[in-house]
RNA sequence: UCUGCAAACCGCCUUAUCGCUCUGAGAUUAAUUUCAGGGAGGAAAGUCCGGGCACCACAGAGUAGCAUAGCGGGUAACGCCCGUCGUUCGCCUUUGGCGAAAAGGACAAGUGCAACAGAAAGGAUGUACAGGUAAUGCUGUAGUGAAAUCAGGUAAACUCUAUGCGGUGAAAUGCCACGUAAACCGGUGCUUGAGGGCUACUCGCCCGAUGCCGGAGGGUAGGCAGAUAGACCCUGGCAGUAAUGUCCGGGCCAGAUAAAUGAUAAGGAUUAUUCUCAUUCGCCUAAGGCUUUUGAGGAUGAUACAGAACCCGGCUUAUAGGUUUGCUUUGUUA
């Protein structure tokens, strides 16, 4: 099993981006919210994922970084969860929205659930 | 040895596992993989000054506006830095010394302002006394005040003087790729010039007909250059009080772009609190208690401020803890 995480497996499009909070759907288990859209099949990879932190909650650059590093390394670490169940391919976007500073056992919970939940509604 | 101040510097480390990004070399199935190497800061921050660079007339004139303000030096430049003189404040061993601070041009151009006291604070002249005149606050003294016609004080008051400043800002700018609509409707204009660029304004200059304005509607928002070798970094020598300059030798040191430089685990270091044991100074006193020095071990906590975004030089602000140097104070010993 591969924990990568490289550049394209990145959401970088800002047309798509833009379209995952206009017409994107979302599941959300606190402290996360994940959009999600379709991508068509087109795609060279089965996922293309991005991570956020809003600048209003934490208004150091530090600190959104850090979250937003150990908000890569828990998808890294458990994007099987997802690889393994997807039938399509899809855009998604990890949203921070607690307010507090997180630490990575608290974010490893967090990804799990709300992983289990896209796959419970996307199956449908 | 301890107390305080100033300056300069550092600002967690190691290993394992799993990852990110760039460069080079090599494989192949041509977008993957293997190996080697590089990968945040002293402030990367605030965006407050100065410059490089780019475009706009290779940037022009005037007005307005803004900034600076002893003298000398440094610098690419500065509103920065160094030296020095004066001023003000503090301390002392007081013809002087040491330290600190700052908004240090001009009030002999004009305008404004001035608490309290005082008759009067700026086109002044009351009272008392004395002197003087043809006559008059004409002159002196007393009195209030920091200051009373003295070329008064005041420019972190307008203002004046000198010097400097054209504008924009990397989303600049150049190129490539992809794509649509050089389509439709209305208006306006084509050298007798619509409109536009430079702009705070006026001039001036330039562009300008497949144009410009409005409506409705469509497309793109990718890549490369800019952009990482420079007022660069390190070790010395020389010049200079210093800021800094210069010379010899050596080095190559982030380059991301929804934005890399990380995560997890274990161990260590530093430090704070506390406990145990040992050691040790002093006091009350002989069980013992309080206090002090140092060392060993254990437990728990803490390890700051903060993330490059075209690049430099400054300034300002944030910053746990530590190191070095200099000065200073207290105590002890010789």
């Amino acid at each position: 099993m591969k924990f990568s995480y490289s550049k394209v497996e990145k959401l970088k499009s800002r047309k798509v981006i833009e379209s995952l909070f206009t017409e994107g759907q979302s599941v959300g288990v606190f402290p996360l919210r994940l959009f999600y859209i379709e991508l068509p099949e087109t795609e060279t990879t089965i996922t293309k994922t991005a991570v956020s932190v809003s600048k209003k909650n934490f208004r150091l650059a530090v600190h959104r970084n850090k979250i937003k590093r150990l908000l890569r390394e828990t998808f890294r670490l458990n994007k099987h969860l997802i690889l393994d169940n997807a039938s399509k391919k899809y855009a998604l976007l990890f949203l921070y929205v607690g307010k507090d500073m997180p630490d990575f056992d608290l974010l490893n919970k967090s990804i799990k659930k709300v992983m289990h939940k896209f796959i419970e509604q996307t199956k449908n």
